[in-house]
RNA sequence: GCAGGAGUGGCGGAAUUGGCAGACGCGCUGGACUUAGGAUCCAGUGGGGCAACCCGUGGGAGUUCGAGUCUCCCCUCCUGCACCA
């Protein structure tokens, strides 16, 4: 998931191999790692296992896992994992069963590129990739469980990837229930047109360089997001998934989840809900008559207007031609309908062949030939200048009966709305542009003021000098006049609707999911083509493994590599009673089956693959049961871990920015579908969200090959140790912050860590460790005991709230307050390694085990605090006058701010300011100040 | 352009949410211990001033006994979206 590219580490430049290290964490370390896991103590069995302990509650702690990548960990990856990792050990100390699980997203481009690079096979590349991913986080110390881990590329995991697209497959989204439901609940003639997943032939982005198709959500400004390659449109078939079906639940569920403000800011953005209101516009007659004499009536497909010429067909389509008596448009302000001068079509536009006429065909035709050509990020880039050709024909407008001109420009884009507008360019900028630069009546219907045109009624000839995109009162407008804004937009459309001539509607920017590639390193879709239908594989067929292939070259012509495995084309019905193909099945020749007259029997498989996303939608469900070969997970297993508590889902999940629309929207859709099938028993996968920031380099630039800032955390751990990684990670600044690395914090945080050591060992003149004699078995001293049960307290509440650098600190201060003691309390120190063992576990362990501890410091509980101990008995409260500080006093804890007042006013540093001025007020804040104000 | 986030010492960052600005760490200065120190320990460290004091949280106004924190205006930086009708 998390795409890092191939990266080359400098050679590390503070390291010195005399380096001396501040405590033996060279030799902790592994220790300890290897304790936990012969123990298996982050191990957390499932309901119904031996071990489990129903009387716990349950925590969901998630990592997005990683897309296991040659380069190898970057400092970025233990961020956001040492976090989770902190949760999770500190919820397992407080009673919890954690599920903390790691695993690989290994499906995705580079393994394949490498693959078509070097030859080798991405599973060989993906198993030794995953195998340095898996020893680095080892060599972190994190407490995952890895009898949980799932790789996205294992066909035990993809058979239920492959399962859960059958789903979609056999679902459609019930309008009426909002849901899913089994396609056999569809009441209308054509599930193929209803399916949650489904077969489409619209324009796609196609990237000639990586030989595949992309989601619109992977194309950048025109490039792609992998590689950054040129991006066209292109009309080819394609798998879609009907997330749009969603876009409203997918908003509305946002409320409820404990995320940040932001990311669900720009999820809302992202399916970007309009509304408005759809009006048809009928064509005038004389351009519907000139229509039949022009030249292409055939329509091709939509993107394809260049071809459009080719084949001429000279039947007249009855149908057709009555589909083009109107035009509907989508607009969010239909109360400018009355100043609506023309109207816009996109050149992609089916109906463009239809209307226009033969004097305007050449340039109609030149201009989509053209907008055919421009990437969107041309189309884009040239939105300052806007471009455009009058179709020759006219429409009319419903509410007026005025003919305004047809125009064909770019700024109007095919998959918006109805590909279609009503341009009001008195009310909307991009209109003004193109009115303006076409010398397009402009016609003012909304004022900014109440006052004007009240009542006027007939049409203002005299055009505007500015646009105006506000609201305001209708005027010009017939029945709307005067009306504010808001109003006027419901009156016309209870009159649109009373007349038939349009409706209340709501528009999305979200756009159905573009969910097959022309690759070779993912999921084969479980899909048979017969006679040009689809259809699904036997789920029992499952997992459908991809061909064994020697080239798995993009063929570049957009056809997948899957189709050059000729074999494995050709479906063999399984004998179900063995499961075994059956071999001895004639094999027709591959003409004919794709010929419309193949027997019933044969069949071709599908040749695209899913995209990378499609494993990464799930896994968190295979975590609470990846062994499970009966079921995408287990019904009891999913109750426990997703059910478990109020809101349920997963209780924390940690991950960069980067995924905010992409993979989150895309988990939150199939989390739904299962939802609604009953598959899942919550309709929301990740109850609380927290975006790590971003790691920097030295130069506090985003680290980069290029730059040469970027940092191998290996080389830390090795010069440092794992917890000083852990650590000083921990340590820079809030989670969510970005920031720069500094490698003097990571030896202040390696000082701290030797500082805690040394409280507990001592060097002798052999250079050999001990225990230090300082430690001895005596009660601590009140103030002890007041900084140790204050670091308890704010170490745990810091942890609940993630802000780890606090934590820290306080820990710190408390490590300053026990070294200078003598004897060292050992109760102090066993308090200050419990509450820093999920920061620091390998030094904690080895610590509480020097101090005489049997078992894991991993299995203790968090110590509760004394609230009593923290309570002061005397108070030092500054004095103010007029704000500023002239004093301090020490009160007793229970002192009446009468008697606060009183020492206050004692004070001869306060008289020496109050002296001959007049004492205006006092304000005394128990706990806080006194306030003299005086004249 | 729109939306969101952020501006605090030389640096990373704290600040109980309206109550002693700068916790903690880095860096720096001085000292101790040392053959040595890039180890460790001690002291200091926002700016100005000999001092009393004054100034200080991007800038400007405001509310308040009191503002880093609340309100309004402006500036800068980062992130996302960007002809979405």
């Amino acid at each position: 998931m998390l795409d890092v590219p191939a990266l080359a580490f400098p050679p590390f430049a503070m390291s010195t191999p005399e380096r001396r290290k501040p405590y033996p964490f060279d030799l902790i370390e592994p220790r300890w790692q290897r304790e936990w896991d012969e123990r298996r103590t982050f191990h957390v069995p499932n309901p119904g296992e031996p071990g489990f302990d129903p009387s716990r509650p349950k925590y969901y702690v998630l990592d997005m896992f990683p897309y296991p990548s040659g380069a190898g960990l970057h400092v970025g990856h233990p961020e956001g994992y040492t976090a989770t990792d902190i949760i999770g050990r500190f919820k397992r100390m407080c009673g919890f069963n954690v599920l903390h699980p790691m695993g690989w997203d290994a499906f995705g481009l580079p393994a394949e590129q490498y693959a078509i690079k070097t030859g080798q096979h991405p599973e060989i590349t993906t198993r030794a990739n995953v195998a340095g991913f898996k020893g680095q986080l080892q060599r972190l110390g994190f407490g995952y469980d890895w009898h949980r881990e799932v790789n996205t590329t294992d066909p035990g995991y993809f058979r239920w990837t492959q399962w859960i697209f059958l789903q979609l497959y056999k679902s459609w989204f019930n309008p009426d229930t909002q849901r899913a439901e089994p396609i056999s609940t569809y009441p209308g003639g054509d599930p193929d047109s209803v399916r949650l997943a489904y077969v489409s032939e619209a324009p796609v982005n196609w990237c000639q360089a990586l030989g595949t198709v992309l989601a619109n959500e992977e194309v950048i400004d025109g490039k792609s997001e992998v590689g950054g390659h040129p991006v066209e449109r292109r009309p080819m078939r394609q798998w879609m998934l009907r997330i749009t079906a969603y876009a409203q639940r997918l908003i509305d569920e946002l409320e409820g989840l404990d995320w940040p403000n932001g990311i669900k800011l720009l999820q809302t953005n992202w399916i970007g809900r309009s509304e408005g209101a759809e009006v048809r516009f009928p064509l005038a007659p004389d351009s519907s008559s000139s229509s039949s004499s022009s030249s292409s009536s055939s329509r091709p497909e939509v993107g394809t207007a260049a071809r459009g010429e080719e084949d001429e067909d000279e039947d007249e389509d009855e149908d057709e031609k009555d589909a083009a008596q109107t035009i509907p448009v989508f607009t969010t302000r239909p109360d400018t309908l009355y100043g609506a001068t023309y109207m816009v079509l996109a050149p992609e536009h089916s109906l463009v062949e239809q209307i226009v006429t033969e004097e305007q065909w050449p340039a109609v035709r030149e201009y989509r030939e053209r907008t055919a050509r421009k990437s969107d990020l041309d189309r884009t880039e040239l939105a300052k200048d806007k471009t455009g050709v009058f179709t020759g024909a006219f429409a009319t407008n419903p509410v007026n009966s005025q003919q305004i001109p047809i125009w064909i420009a770019d700024y109007v884009l095919p998959g918006y709305g109805t590909g279609a507008i009503m341009a009001v360019p008195a009310h909307d900028e991009r209109d003004w542009e193109f009115a303006r630069k076409f010398a397009l009546p402009i016609r003012e219907v909304v004022s900014p003021t109440p006052t004007l045109g009240l009542g006027g009624g007939g049409v203002c000839e005299a055009e505007p000098l500015e646009c105006f995109v506000g609201e305001g009162f209708a005027i010009h407008s017939g029945p709307l006049d005067g009306l504010p804004t808001v109003a006027a937009k419901a009156e016309i459309i209870r009159l649109l609707e009373a007349g038939g001539l349009g409706k209340m509607t709501i528009t999305y920017k979200l756009r159905d999911w573009l969910f097959s590639r022309q690759r070779y390193w993912g999921e084969p879709f479980p899909i048979l083509w017969e006679a040009g239908q689809h259809r699904a594989i036997p789920e029992s067929e499952l997992p459908l493994t991809p061909p064994p292939l020697a080239d798995f070259k993009p063929t570049g012509t957009g056809e997948a590599p899957l189709a050059k495995a000729t074999d494995w084309l050709r479906y063999h019905p399984v004998h179900h009673e063995s499961g075994e193909p059956r071999s001895a099945f004639p094999l027709p020749s591959l003409s004919a089956i794709e010929g419309a007259e193949a027997p019933a029997a044969f069949a071709r498989r599908e040749t695209n693959t899913m995209p990378q996303w499609a494993g990464s939608c799930w896994y968190y469900l295979r975590y609470c049961d990846p062994q499970n070969d009966g079921r995408f997970t287990g019904r009891d297993a999913e109750q426990y871990w997703m059910g478990g508590g109020k809101p349920g889902g997963v209780d924390l999940y940690v991950g960069g920015t980067e995924h905010a629309v992409l993979h989150l929207l895309y988990a939150r859709f199939w989390h739904k579908v299962l939802f609604d099938l009953g598959h899942v028993s919550t309709p929301e996968p990740f109850q609380r969200l927290i975006n790590q920031g971003l790691i920097l380099g030295e130069d506090g630039q985003k680290m980069s090959k290029s730059r040469g800032n970027v940092l191998n955390p290996d080389e830390v751990v090795e010069a440092y140790g794992a917890d000083s990684l852990r650590l000083y990670e921990m340590f820079m600044g809030p989670l969510e912050a970005n920031k720069p690395w500094s490698m003097t914090g990571v030896e202040g945080v390696s000082r701290f860590l030797a500082r805690v050591w040394r409280l507990i060992m001592e060097e002798n003149q052999a250079g050999e460790w001990g225990l230090s004699t300082a430690v001895q078995d005596v009660p601590m001293e009140k103030a002890t005991a007041k900084i140790v049960h204050a670091t308890i307290k704010k170490v745990g509440e810091d942890i609940e709230d993630l802000s780890f650098n606090t934590a820290i600190s306080k820990m710190m201060v408390c490590t300053n307050a026990l070294i200078p003691l003598n004897p060292r309390p050992i109760a102090a120190l066993r308090a200050l390694l419990t509450v820093l063992n999920p920061f620091a576990p390998h030094l904690a362990e080895e610590l509480w085990e020097k101090l005489g501890a049997t078992g894991l410091l991993a299995d203790v509980q968090w110590p509760a605090y004394d609230p009593e101990l923290l309570i002061e008995d005397e108070i030092e409260l500054p004095i103010q006058v007029n704000g500023k500080v002239r004093d301090k006093i020490v009160v007793k804890k229970e002192a009446t701010p009468a008697e606060i007042e009183a020492l206050a006013r004692a004070s001869t540093r306060i008289a020496e300011w109050t002296a001959g001025k007049e004492i205006r007020k006092v304000v005394v804040v128990p706990g806080r100040l006194i306030n003299i104000v005086v004249a």
